[in-house]
DNA sequence: CAAGAATATTAGAAAAACCTAATATACTAA
DNA sequence: TTAGTATATTAGGTTTTTCTAATATTCTTG
């Protein structure tokens, strides 16, 4: 059993980022309808702005989203594969379609 | 976006159990090699062997571990297949072997 | 039985995560 | 310029996580 900190810090990091119910499913969200502004986030999962915002920094941060700001609003999409694989396959269900 | 608050529960507590290197360590090292005992984990990853042990019992509650006692000693293997699914895809580089 | 080995449990401190409330920033439009 | 809209940031309280130190439990063996 060999313990690399690095990659498993690494690994455990990205698991931390989507480890919370809203910002899973910010980023299954995102993934399904591939991008999407804050306020519709904000009225769809019934969260304060705040909130949202602060789990979106937080996604962002990890390196798993990136926005693209146009005009007055901000468009947040999915931009790490790593991420993109596991949440594939965590809701891959047997039998079920993909996402 | 739906916000199926009782499903990303439920996944967001399968990534929370797993999102910690040493937990991470422990459950790979585990697939890996089948099973392991307490005592080698605690050796091999030079953490207290309470910290061990506690991390043990947070992967039995979350259903990934299981284990069996043998006399004296217990014996951990996972249990959880989504645990295995989500592990296998989280170190599977491209261009590399499974696990 | 007494001692030792393997593991679990508990208590408590320190750190991190998460939320709300308030405020700030940046852009748009009248 | 003044409001309004969209979003970010900050502060602070509460809850959760994680670790250490101490103790408890179970089994084994002399």
């Amino acid at each position: 059993m060999e313990y690399d900190i690095k990659l498993y810090s690494r690994k455990s990091e990205l698991l931390k980022a989507l480890a919370h119910p809203i910002r899973l499913c910010i980023v299954r969200g995102l993934l399904k309808q591939g991008s999407c502004n804050v306020t519709y986030m904000e009225e769809c999962l019934n969260v304060s702005q705040s909130a949202i915002s602060q789990h979106l920094t937080k996604l962002k941060t990890a390196g798993i989203l990136r926005s693209i700001r146009t005009g007055n609003t901000n468009m947040y999409e999915v931009v790490d594969p790593e991420a993109i694989r596991l949440i594939v396959c965590l809701f891959q269900e047997e039998g079920k379609e993909i996402l």
